[in-house]
DNA sequence: GTGGTCTAGACCACG
DNA sequence: GTGGTCTAGACCACT
């Protein structure tokens, strides 16, 4: 399966989905003319409707990020995602603020963020070989 | 005014409500025993219905945290709020995730983490004389 | 009720409610700051289900003609439409060079134009009366 | 080649398929007798899927228009079209009334009749130069 | 097989 | 009262 979903958040899951394949993009596991996966195969992969799919999609498409390709399905058009950054950068800034606010200490994050960081470079280790399961197309 | 919300958040309202109100709490501000403003005057500080005040008042009674004090208001009943700091870490935790996973590199993140500790205690400090910005909408 | 809809048409429904309400704008029929109607009463006017008239005020809202005002609804936020007559106007063009192709002569379109322009006129004149019946928030 | 499809229309292709015959027929650029394009040539000739021309030849088939030859292909049975103009001008009226409605002059729409009736005189003279230009798709 | 449109109805958030 | 999100399922168009 190609990423979850925490239904319990209160950001929309065709929301969640748009975000996850951007950091797909951003992280070069998705190249530009890549498949993504057909709407109701991933609307089955990630346990949802495939109207919730096809609305990510959608907003994907309108972003210019990925382009429908007439009866095959839709295609990474480009991997410009220099905003993508900007945004996930001020996220953190933003809830880091929240967390001084908090009365969290600077050392507890610190501590976190090392601790992350440490884990993150494992995953980008480990992150190759996963990626053979998202070869779309296979049977095609 | 004590605080504002963030209207194009994906985060209920009365959500954003609750969390700063127990950042006010977790930094001292409200103590046990302190009355929270009134419903209707939180709801005009903050633009927004006394419903949503309400809902979010209510939400903080049956986490136990506040009490009703028939035809007062509203009381602080606990400070005791230790999951509370161990939640918004999670948070810190799970966005850091999520930017390094995006390509954002650490030395970003460790430079905006060092710029929003240099504001915020500069923030802290300065806080009180914010608060006449926030009244907005109050003549609607 | 507001306008009707082709359901034997090969445009999409929630296509035609943008188009319809683009034409008002154009009209002057609808003008800054005027309510549209709820999405629910719109779709029980017109015989559709609400997503389908959510999902063309969400069009119209991302080409920001149209702006949610929290818990009350759509207003109307800009009447800048130029782009919509020129692209009305490529329209008749293709539309008229598909008659000449198809062998109608240039007298017979000649014909019809003067004839919708004729009733055209009666209409506009005929326009202003029915202005009262638009005005939502009469209730509120 | 023999025609070219608006694929970012709403109009169906194989509709479009249909109409762009109905217009050779109506042109009299189709006679009766004549042999119409293989289905596998003309869905190659225009980019799509052979299933999509077989649509539109299985329309005109039941619209009485083309008459399969067993083994041969398909033949124009009719010339019999005159519906097919009142169609067409029922469209012309249709999108005039559309455009006088959305603020569009009728000085425009004069402006852009003057326009296309010149350059089909033209386009007619030059047809069969362009005809190389719609070859594409050709090596997918 | 692919996506697109629409419906009917549930549940949530905001005023 | 307002809009937003999601589901389950039908039907259409295209490869």
């Amino acid at each position: 399966m190609w990423f979850s979903i925490d239904f319990s958040s209160h950001v929309p899951v065709y929301k969640q989905i748009v975000e996850k394949i951007m950091v797909k993009v951003a992280q070069g596991e998705l190249k530009k003319g890549d498949f993504l996966p057909s709407v109701r195969k991933l609307a089955e992969d990630i346990g949802v409707n495939f109207n919730t799919v096809s609305r990510a999609y959608k907003e994907l498409s309108t972003m210019g990020i990925i382009e429908i390709q007439r009866g095959e399905g839709y295609i990474l058009k480009t991997e410009n995602l220099k905003d993508f950054n900007k945004q996930v950068l001020s996220e953190v800034k933003q809830i880091i603020k929240k967390a001084l606010n908090a009365g969290v200490s600077p050392e507890e994050i610190v501590k976190v963020f090392e601790e992350v960081v440490g884990r993150e470079i494992y995953d980008s280790k480990s992150r190759k070989s996963e990626q053979k399961l998202q070869s779309k197309k296979s049977g095609k």
